[in-house]
RNA sequence: GCCGGGGUGGCGAAAUUGGUCAUACGCGCCUGGCUUAAAACCAGGUGUCCCCGUUGGGGGCGUGAGGGUUCGAAUCCCUCCCCCGGCACCA
């Protein structure tokens, strides 16, 4: 009775003691190569998106960083050096309203979470290097944050424009259009509204093309690569010139239609088109055109978004000549015209758009019928004609008679002859408005001064630390600006009167190189040494949420395309293989802080251990699966737990032998199946199922020969998993070696391969029989062998066999 | 509307990509053991319908629906339905 009780499992007694091992022996510490380094093993970059330190983490985080940390001790047992650091993306905006809430400063909130989060993941027993922590408001990182930007400003890849943005008038602050969701902040649910402001951007649309392809990428979900492709939004056209001879001015719009240009009746500019006022300017439509610009300046967001609003629109008394038929077409300007898609201005082909045809029924504009269906077809009848392949242009003056798609060409072709045209790309994509009013963010490096204008901060006074102020808030002017002894300050190139830039950084810009810098973390004259960037990237796996894909994921390949270019680093895609997480529910809903129903690992950690939430939470589900989180499965883990400690301890007593039972078979059987479920498939989830079946059995035969073999097997195999457990009941197991630097088990392929084989006989494709038959047989034995059972012969019936068919190794399936 | 992912027991899911009676592993449920009792633990059972000589054995049907290819289909093809995600007055 004594002797059991001290047996018994107890993971509060276990798990501090091995992280303190861990501790000591910096376990998880890993060195860059060493220069002189000849024999170097491969290596391995496994990264998780690194965690907001908003308070405490959840369970998402837990499935994340599990996933992370199982491959990274399977790669480190498979002779991979891993790189597997971890920092906190530790600026923006939930800090900076917890301060104004709490009266206390963000950093000191700030630094208060990360010194929490980090307890909570050392309790987890993540493999986690600490010596590379980096975080985004250290001014040691920061400071090249701003050096890069310096970088993208020097090559014209950050600019400063005028630019209506979104404003969010709870926050007082501008929105990147991946933060407005529905019209709303992503933070706070307020309304956006439209405003002007000089923002600073970053110029990704130079790098859309790109973007859309993956070349370099080894495995990235089909989905995420669809919603970039998506956002980024490639359409193939032609921009063609419409003049106005009045004003002697050419004025381009984007068509995906230049076979149509012939049915081009009207032209129509978006109200915020630079020349929408000029153009009415003198005629008897001024006062209408600028009220209504005025009018759908006002009215931006959400209602112009709806696609089923009836149209509206001003005519402005002027004309602009169709440069196919050199008729003169009346200009309008009418708000389902975007500004910021194509050049703001279109052609309007009532005939064959959809939008076009309702803006002429509204303003009865003729529609002229340009393309049509080969075989004449009702035309007459139907509003426009869809683009496809049997439709011959009509109406097109020489260009009558060709097939659409080459009149499209053809006429390009023609237009481009005489400079009214050229063929063109639009992407839906827009450059990435960076600048935030707001004060817990990297400073923008840059000095106004009356006489140089901009002026960027010399890098040898980087870094621009993050003033004091005395209040957060943004009160309509950022927060530094209220610093007024630090937003004066000589200007770096004459030396007169100038004025810091306000404005700090988007946080998607600390997270776009954070993962560079890992690699080279306390580098003092660099962002990064090339050459070990170099070696360790890029990342080999990537894993975060999907939530991502058209913000952090999309703006880290456009960072990693641009310093490729700089000469900064070796490689253009930064994630070789990205994965994404599920979610994991409770109740039946997403766990997310604006819920409240956020179930902390801590409590179950305190209750059964770090071993049992590790092993749960990748338990039962594929790992891109949203996943619920329920009690009893949580129950059935725990139980597991047990049973392996229970069953292990119960066969350490177990001489070693290598006899080939069927249970040494099973476990052989296990360390391959479980070894490719992680290595080609990162299924968690059935590796797990593979262990349980081998302790299973191992627990139905104690006194098995291979009982000790098959113990220290699902030892091994699940140590990545449940590292605390695990360490110590190799301990027990009487090794000396702890088990995280045991070699990954290698499957014994002889005993995988089988002596007799279950062959399968199928009548007419249905199993009929299975026969235990030698492996290596001739197939006609095998046929004579599945013709001799009684079954199969109950079966045959008699009827003459008119075909078989034999799969070696596998199955006889005899037809009649 | 366009693009992408998906639909398998009561539930989470497996079947590694055309070849072992489809449902491994787990949850739930049922039966039994242990117990004064309960919990825990342990053992067995659990798609569905039907048949027989009924402590056993045999058969039909079953992977959203319908069709097709094949000796053989959850897996491939066609048509359709439904669910989830992205884009959308984007010219």
């Amino acid at each position: 009775m004594f002797a059991e009780a001290i047996d018994l499992y107890d993971p509060k007694e276990i798990e501090p003691k091995w992280q303190q091992v861990w501790a000591d022996q910096r376990t998880f510490a890993v060195a860059n190569p060493d220069p002189g380094e000849d024999a170097d093993p491969d290596h391995f970059y496994m990264l998780e998106m690194l965690p907001y330190p908003s308070g405490v983490l959840h369970m998402g985080h837990v499935l994340n960083y599990t996933m992370g940390d199982v491959l990274t001790y399977f790669r480190r047992r498979q002779g991979y050096r891993v790189l597997r650091p971890m920092g906190f993306d530790s600026f923006g905006l939930p800090a900076e309203n917890a301060a104004i809430r709490e009266g206390a400063h963000p950093r000191e909130i700030t630094e208060r979470n990360i010194a929490s989060i980090r307890k909570q993941m050392r309790r987890l027993g993540w493999h986690i290097d600490w010596d590379r922590e980096v975080s985004a408001h250290e001014p040691e990182y920061y400071r090249w944050t701003q050096w890069l930007f310096l970088k993208f400003y020097e090559e014209d890849l950050a600019y400063r424009a005028e630019a209506p943005v979104n404003w969010c008038p709870n926050d007082q602050t501008v929105l990147a259009n991946e933060q407005v969701i529905d019209g709303r902040c992503e933070r706070c649910g307020a309304e956006v509204e439209a405003k002007s402001l000089e923002q600073w951007f970053f110029r990704i649309t130079a790098y859309a093309d790109e973007l859309r392809r993956y070349d370099g990428v080894v495995s990235w979900p089909e989905r995420t690569m669809a919603i970039q492709r998506n956002w980024i939004g490639r359409s193939e056209g032609a921009e063609l010139l419409f003049r106005v001879d009045e004003l002697d001015l050419d004025i381009p719009v984007f068509t995906t239609r230049p076979d149509t240009v012939f049915g081009a009746t009207f032209f129509v500019l978006a109200p915020e088109h630079p020349l929408a006022r000029r153009l009415a300017e003198g005629t008897a439509a001024e006062d209408a055109v600028n009220e209504y610009v005025k009018r759908t300046a006002a009215a931006r967001g959400e209602e112009r978004l709806a696609a089923d609003r009836e149209k509206t629109g001003v005519f402005t008394g002027r004309y602009a000549i169709n440069p196919a038929t050199d008729e003169p077409i009346p200009i309008w300007i009418a708000d389902y015209v975007l500004m910021d898609y194509g050049t703001g201005a279109i052609m309007g082909v009532p005939a064959h758009d959809e939008r076009d045809f309702e803006f002429a029924q509204a303003f009865g504009l003729p529609v002229v019928t340009v393309v049509e269906p080969e075989d004449g077809g009702d035309a007459e009848e139907e509003a426009f004609v869809a683009h496809s392949e049997g439709e011959r242009l009509v109406n097109s003056g020489q260009f009558t008679g060709l097939p659409a798609p080459e009149g499209a060409r053809a006429i390009v072709e023609w237009l481009a002859s005489t400079g009214r045209g050229r063929p063109a790309i639009s992407f839906r994509l827009r450059d990435w408005g960076f600048s935030r009013q707001r004060y817990w963010g990297c400073p923008i490096p840059i000095v106004y001064c009356e006489a140089c204008g901009i002026v960027p901060v010399p890098e040898d006074e980087l870094p621009v630390l993050l003033p004091e102020v005395e209040d957060y808030r943004p009160k309509g002017k950022p927060p530094l600006a209220s610093n007024e002894e630090w937003m004066n300050v000589p200007c770096p190139r004459c030396g007169g009167p100038g004025r810091r830039e306000a404005d700090t950084m988007d946080t998607f810009v600390d997270s776009s190189w954070y993962f560079l810098r890992y690699c080279d973390p306390r580098n003092e004259s660099a962002p990064w040494d090339r050459q070990i960037v170099d070696y360790w990237c890029p990342v080999d796996q990537y894993i975060g949420g999907i939530e991502h894909a058209t913000g952090h994921l999309l703006y880290s390949r456009f960072f990693v395309k641009v310093l490729n270019d700089l000469g900064l680093l070796g490689f253009r895609e930064p994630f070789a293989r990205l994965f994404h997480q599920g979610w994991v529910r409770f109740a039946g809903t997403k766990m997310s802080k604006s819920r409240g129903n956020v179930i902390g690992p801590d409590e179950l950690v305190e209750a059964h251990g770090a071993d049992a939430v590790r092993l749960y939470v990748l338990s039962d589900s594929p790992p891109d699966q949203d996943r619920a989180w329920t009690d009893s499965g949580f129950e059935g883990t725990v139980r597991f737990i047990r049973k392996l400690w229970r069953v292990v301890i119960a066969a350490a007593d177990a001489d070693p032998s290598a006899e080939p039972t069927p249970l040494a078979r099973k476990a052989h059987e296990t360390i391959a199946k479980v070894s490719d479920d992680i290595d080609r498939r990162l299924h968690f989830h059935t590796a797990i199922s593979a262990v349980r079946e081998l302790v299973n059995e191992l627990g139905d035969a104690p006194g098995d020969p291979a009982a000790r073999f098959a113990a220290e097997t699902a030892v091994s195999l699940l140590q990545p998993y449940t590292p605390h457990i695990t360490a110590e009941l190799w301990e027990r197991l009487g090794h000396k070696t702890p088990v995280w630097e045991e070699p990954w088990p290698v499957a014994d392929p002889a005993l995988l391969v089988r002596e007799t084989f279950q062959l399968v006989v199928q009548v007419n494709g249905r199993v009929r029989d299975r026969v235990e038959v030698e492996v290596g047989l001739a197939e006609e034995e095998l046929v004579a062998r599945a013709k001799a059972l009684p079954r199969v012969q109950a079966h045959l019936d008699g009827k003459p066999i008119r075909d078989v068919i034999v799969v070696p190794g596998k199955l006889v399936n005899l037809v009649v």
